[in-house]
DNA sequence: CTTATTGCAAAATCTTTGCACATTG
DNA sequence: CAATGTGCAAAGATTTTGCAATAAG
């Protein structure tokens, strides 16, 4: 049994085909564009010879987010209105997204994680979860239009 | 001239009826529920008799992001595929959502923000803007099904 | 075998656009 | 007045749903 078998079954989640590609695909998305919205998954598919339902894409990719295999992005105008997802192995990250080039860059940093736990405590919460992007742009651009 | 106006004036938009009434509702939502979609500006606007169409409220929200006097949020399954907005007023901040209620908590921490701009800096970017939600849940809430 | 998953097509959102009319500076 | 903004209705885009067929444990 494969990797990505392994990982849906260990998640409570039946081993079907669909599932299993979809997360190789996320698995196999190059670094520098590893973001993929449902579509995306959907042409990529369909390159390779492959067909499927794009509602089942759908339907995978927040099974897989419920499962917390998947994080799904909203980052900015520049792919507004769209989900991105990508795999959650590892370490959580957070995202720079630069609002001129749309360019996705990712790191992690323990002091603002630990902080955000802090908060949360202080109020009496846990953190579930985290979402942080911070939109940015190449140090020293113009800023007029 | 009144400050609604002023603010647009000064944000390079012209002082129309609609900007004016949309900052408004912004500006005096409550503070436990400011974070409005176009339709819950919609909705108020026609409860108070007036009446928008809402393609001009989906075209003020925009401006008025643009001139940097709201901003934009994705948020949460709770309010996925939605777009809130919110006056941007004062202080940046950030937000906690409960993932049970839906509850949206601000916070604002000059220790992650210092942090984000380093982080943003040492990759030779500036920030333009940042958007961190937390996502919690009450502490010591059963995590089981 | 029994239940969960997928495909297809249709529906449901939410948001944007085109164009004529109204408003603003 | 010239330029911009707004309303309406229609189009777009993304995501969800219903239901019969299929696959998984």
């Amino acid at each position: 049994m494969n990797r990505e078998r392994r990982a849906l079954t260990r998640a409570g989640l039946k081993a079907t085909a669909a599932r299993e590609r979809i997360f190789q695909l996320l698995e196999s998305a190059l670094p520098e564009r590893h973001h993929l919205s449902a579509d995306d998954i959907y042409a990529r598919l369909r390159q390779s010879g492959e067909r499927m339902g794009i509602s089942s894409i759908y339907r995978v990719l927040t099974d897989l987010e419920d499962a917390g295999l998947v994080h799904r992005h909203h980052f900015d105008r520049h792919t507004m209105g769209r989900s991105l997802f990508e795999l959650a192995d590892g370490a959580e990250h957070d995202h720079m997204v630069c609002v001129e080039t749309g360019r996705i860059l990712e790191f992690q940093d323990p002091l603002i994680e630990a902080r955000q736990r802090a908060i949360a405590e202080r109020h009496g919460f846990e953190v579930v979860g985290r979402k942080l992007v911070i939109r940015v742009r190449r140090a020293g651009a113009d800023r007029a239009p």
